[in-house]
RNA sequence: GGAUCUGUGGCUUAGCCAGGAUAGAGCGUCGGGCUUCUAACCCGAAUGUCGGGGGUUCGAAUCCCUCCAGGUCCGCCA
């Protein structure tokens, strides 16, 4: 409804003057649209910007009018227009369809099939509060694509060669630990031995060339390097599906590094690049990226011969490319240097490189998390603890509940309290981690805005009971009048655009801020104006704007991997 | 040193890419509101050199330059 409305003054406005961009804005309070052309025209034809206002208003005010239920006035310089209440009764209809904001992209899927990966984390350690960004972000991103149309393979691609399985694999038999009937969460296992293997090379550098020695095996194809490296990594990885299921997130898919070396992917891409002509041959292969503007050299074999992780990433975003129509990675800020390389070299094989989502670090107040140092909040410890304070307000606010009932609200809201706090901060801002506001259920929180779905659902629950039958309500019977209704339902009327803007922008706070403000705007709605108990016209209008709020409601949350809950 | 991101009331933060009308929230503080549709809520008040300086513009939190502060990166690690 409003991109519709959008997109017509916005075209209307470009047809009148000539122009390719109608300068619209938000209205703020004056309005629920507002153009600035005037003040560009004006300026260009030395005129007076009211009086160009004027003039536009009375060249479009026919078409527009008799288009659409708006209406327009000037105030000085802008344009303003207003949405009538058959744009607000239509809204309200719209948004009671079941899966509302859902977008058909192509009759094709093919044609638009997107590979997304996110958290993709080194198997040496579980997740921790750092990592669940990057999968937070990933996650939601990837429900943003689907809820709009586009359909998502999520991977997760498995650095599995590494230096720090390596060092993993050897701090197992150094230290004789035994993996396959430790008892302990696979993950967090392996991190102890991979802190404790990192202080005994500290303490014996000598021990450096048994790593080194593993590198060149588990290249080489040794299979018993290799299998030496699978033990830490799927008992790693293992631990990590247990973890990403508590948050409700899945990989459609695990992508193991090793497996471009094995099948020769990678030594054809090395083939193809040194061909190149910015290729360096010296000791190593290198690129000389420094027309794209890196000044160092991009080092993809070692004087060995040995192939470095860059080598083997290029291999796999090559055969991403080849498989997806487009390609998304989600990674940290660490990783911008080598992720724009990685694009620029891409581009000069003449492949289609990845759209890259940075975001920053998340720290600790102490200082950087390491998992090497074995300074880090792990992602299952900030779950167990947003579960005990879940449970302790679940208890407290519904004692009549039974207990399998009270602990699946409580799972439901740690989930949502760890996730909308994430999502919520734009990724660019680094974040300190905070226990206090991981534990707040309170406004701008997840459980908020699960509050005022459940609310909703308790009133169109009674108003069912009371013999509403819900499905009457048609748009030309329903209005809206007082400014809580009119901007509540404006901002429902909103929720499909938004979905857009996330998918085109690759910003899922904005679904994050759009979901918290709908609560806000019902919230207040909701102690302003009675609904069960106001009649006739009013009633239904009233009851069929909580249906569409609640049905808006559900779809954010789930697009936001939140459960919708209908009581708590 | 170079690259890059960030800097908005005491704290956290949206707005910045696509410049416009009194900079929008939350926490905290102060004052109100539950025998009334779920108070994980609502209403009101106080609190701002939008890091500093310069520039562009009729108009700058937003664009440009510069300085300051913090994060991240700059390896034949991943």
């Amino acid at each position: 409804m409003y991109s519709t409305t959008y997109n017509f003054i916005s075209s209307l406005l470009c047809k009148v003057t000539g122009r390719d961009n109608a300068l619209l804005t938000d209205g703020g309070e004056h309005a629920d649209l507002a153009s600035t052309i005037a003040f560009a025209i004006a300026k260009e034809e030395k005129r007076n910007p009211a009086e160009v206002a004027t003039e536009l208003v009375e060249k479009i005010r026919e078409e527009l009018e008799a288009e659409i239920d708006c209406t327009i006035t000037t105030l000085g310089p802008y344009i303003n227009f207003v949405f009538g209440s058959s744009y607000c009764a239509r809204a309200v209809e719209l948004a009671q369809v079941l899966g509302y904001g859902t977008g058909v992209v192509s009759k094709d899927p093919q044609q638009v099939s997107i590979c997304l990966e996110h958290t993709s984390a080194n198997p040496n350690g579980p997740l921790h509060v750092g990592h669940i960004r990057n999968t937070i972000l990933g996650d939601t991103l990837a429900r943003c694509f689907r809820k709009a149309g586009y359909p998502v393979e999520v991977q997760f691609y498995v650095n599995d060669m590494g230096r720090q399985i390596a060092i993993v694999s050897w701090g197992i038999e150094w230290q004789k630990q035994d993996m396959s009937h430790a008892s302990k969460k696979g993950d967090h296992l392996v991190a102890d031995v991979y802190i404790q293997a990192n202080r005994d090379l500290e303490a014996e550098p000598a021990h450096a060339t048994e790593i080194e020695k593993l590198m060149q095996g588990v290249e080489a194809g040794d299979p018993e390097v290799l299998r030496r490296f699978r033990v830490p990594v799927m008992r790693c990885l293992n631990g990590f599906k247990e973890t990403l299921a508590r948050l409700d997130v899945q990989h459609d898919r695990f992508i193991f590094e090793s497996d471009f070396v094995k099948n020769g992917d990678t030594e054809r891409l090395l083939a193809r690049i040194a061909r190149l002509p910015i290729a360096k041959h010296e000791e190593t292969l290198s690129l000389d990226l420094s027309e794209y503007g890196f000044e160092k050299e991009y080092v993809l074999r070692r004087s060995d011969g040995t192939s470095v992780y860059a080598a083997r990433d290029l291999a796999y975003h090559r055969w991403k490319a080849h498989n997806f129509s487009r390609v998304i990675d989600v990674l940290g800020a660490d990783h911008k240097l080598i992720g724009k390389q990685l694009q620029a070299t891409l581009e000069v094989l003449g492949e289609k490189p990845p759209a890259i989502l940075f975001f920053e670090f998340v720290s600790l107040p102490e200082g950087s998390m390491s998992t090497r140092r074995g300074k880090f909040i792990s992602a299952d410890e900030l779950l167990d603890e947003v579960l005990e304070r879940a449970k302790a307000e679940v208890a407290a606010r519904r004692p009549d509940l039974s207990d399998s009932e009270r602990d699946a609200i409580a799972r439901s809201v740690s989930v949502s309290a760890i996730r909308y706090d994430i999502v919520k901060t734009i990724p660019e801002k680094s974040t300190v981690f905070n226990w206090k506001e991981a534990l707040d259920f309170e406004k701008q929180s997840g459980p908020y805005i699960q509050y005022a779905h459940a609310r909703a659902c308790s009133m169109l629950q009674k108003a069912r009971e009371a013999g509403w039958a819900g499905e009457s309500a048609v748009s030309s019977s329903l209005v809206y009048e007082t400014p809580y209704e009119i901007a509540l339902v404006k901002h429902i009327a909103k929720f499909p655009s938004i979905i857009q803007q996330v998918v085109s922008d690759s910003r899922p706070h904005l679904l994050a801020i759009y979901a918290r403000e709908l609560a806000d705007l019902f919230n207040s709605f909701y102690h302003a104006e009675p609904v069960l108990k106001s009649e006739g016209i009013t009633r239904e209008s009233r009851l069929a704007l909580v249906a569409a709020t609640q049905n808006t409601l559900q779809e954010a949350l789930l697009t936001l991997g939140i459960d919708p809950l209908s009581a708590m």
